[in-house]
This record gives structure tokens, sequence and C-alpha cells, in this order.
DNA sequence: TTTGACTTTGACTTTCTCTGACCTTGCCGC
DNA sequence: GCGGCAAGGTCAGAGAAAGTCAAAGTCAAA
């Protein structure tokens, strides 16, 4: 078996034993698992995504950590089909229109909405090439969106 | 759990017990939490800085004492003062700071800042050159912060 | 056989925390 | 005033994690 779904099956199993989130230290598991601490990193880039549903944080330093969660949402719901029908570029007026649908299908309240629309304007973006708007865009849809659901 | 944590922690319980305001002294509190003086230092300059809102006041010699208040604003004043006190770049720690400190001051309501957090993580904008980052971190701190205060 | 996607690895970087030695300030008694 | 004790302040260095990236390896499909 791979060093990576070993990894990944690890991790899994430690999210459906704690509803849904895992916290782990990367260097720790690296020994433990017998891998080098960069592919717990690999594992978590390649396999636990926000199109997958989850969401990852950490902090290095003292007392650092990696946390993983899958959001209260699966494959089934609208949301998610929205996050996966979103391709690795999004453009504003595509975006927009989105937001208003989900809007008009109560996925998702006003300021959530307004935020997010806020976030994705090209007002926000100046400081982006142009040719890496949409791509940032889709970026930040896809993750704002899962962080609702959260 | 981190000492630095477990100081903030401290603080804060007694900043809420006491209206805002809390006295130590930095000898007795750091020997009672078990820590060297100087820890108590690096909290207070980590996680009570004017721009997240506190006032910090302190005497030496005998009878000398470190006070900290937590300054007091209605909540659009507030929001705008936090606004305009990021500049032209804003790194991920920082913004992680600010946002939990607008939670405790209920400034924001979870939803909006875990959408914010999560659009300001390195995971969303791991598109963007490094260099860029944080100058986008900041357009988008201040304009999604613009759209909770309109 | 070549190509390309996916894996593995390790050297190097960045971030955050903790500690202790040394500095400055204030108070008090002589 | 002066010396001494009682605070708090500063700063740099060590240590503890996690992050990045590019090179090398694997393997199956074309």
């Amino acid at each position: 078996m791979r060093m990576s779904d070993l990894v990944a099956q690890y991790i899994l199993e430690m999210l459906e034993q704690q509803d849904g989130s895992a916290e782990i230290q990367r260097n720790e598991l690296a020994g433990s698992l017998g891998c080098v601490p960069s592919q717990i990193n690999y594992v978590i880039t390649s396999r636990f995504t926000p199109e997958q549903g989850y969401i990852v944080e950490s902090r290095r330093g003292g007392g650092g950590y990696i946390r993983i969660s899958r959001v209260k949402m699966d494959k089934g719901t609208a949301l998610m089909h929205i996050i996966n029908s979103v391709g690795d570029t999004l453009d504003k007026a595509t975006a927009e229109v989105m937001l208003k649908n989900m809007l008009q299908r109560n996925l998702i309240e006003l300021l959530p909405a307004k935020i997010i629309a806020s976030a994705l304007s090209d007002r926000t973006l100046k400081n982006i090439e142009q040719e890496k708007r949409d791509t940032v865009r889709a970026d930040l849809f896809k993750n704002m969106l899962l962080a609702i659901n959260s």
C-alpha cells in the first residue's frame, strides 16, 4: 500500500472517531507512520481539499498543529454541488449570478453573500494581475462557501 | 496547552470579570502560572496591542503593575477603526488575531468571521505569489469588513 | 517506449514560543 | 542626595513546529 494512502487512511479514521475533526502533529504522525514530515503536507494538499469538503487549519512554532475538519455537508447538498461545479477559474459575472441564485434558493443569507461578493469584486482584487484573478476568485469562492457550512 | 495561551486566557477572564480592565503584577502572575516574567510581556505584545483595541499602562518599581484595558466604542466606529488601522499589507497571523479579537468584542458574528478567515488563509491564496499575498489579504480584509459595516 | 500524472524525499525556510541575562525606573530609609 | 530593593522592560538566541519546492522515483496508459 502506498504511503500516501496510509496517511490518508489514518486521518480518515481519526475524523471518523472524532466526529469530523482531527488534530495532528505533523512530525509526530510522520514519525509514527514512518515517513518524512512533508509527506503529510502532500497528502493533505492532494486529498483533503475544499472540493472534497475539508477545511484545514494549522499553526507553526512550539505547540503547533494541523487541524482537518470535514464539513457537515455531503456530496448531495446543493452547496457542495455548486462548489464542485466551479472549475479552476471563475469570472466575476458568473460568480455574481451564482450568488444571486443561491440567495433566491435560500442557500445562503444576505450578509454572507455580501461579504463574498465584496471579496470577489475587481476592486478588492485590483492588486492581482488580470490573468490570475479568475483563478484566485475560484479559490476564494469555493473556500468561503465551504466555511458557511462548517 | 501553550503557556502563552494560558496567560492570555487568564488576562481575558480577568477583563471579562472586571468590566474590561485588568491589573496584574508581572512577577506574581508569572510565579502563579509557572513561567518566566518576560513571558507576560510576550503575551501582551503579541495579543493585547492597540490595534486589537487594548490600552496597556504600566509602572515599575515598588508597587508596580501592568494594567490592560479594553477600549469601548460602538460597533460601527470600532470596525472603522480596525479597517483604518490596516495598512497596505496584512499578514495572516495578525489578521487572525484581529478576527478573534473582534469576535470577543462582539463586533462580528461567528459565521462572517469564519468566512473572512477562510478567505484570508494561505490555502485559499495559494495561487498568489508569496510576496503579494499580504497585499491581497489587506484588500480582502478591508473590503469584507466594509461589506459588513454597510 | 515515451509520456505524464502521481509519489516520495530531504534540504532549506518561515513562523511562533520560551527563556535568561541585563537594563531602567520608582520608592524608601538614612 | 544616595544606596538598595522592588518592580517592570528589552532583546537576542535557542528551540519547536509546520511550510515550500524541486529533484528523483514509480507506474500505467498511449
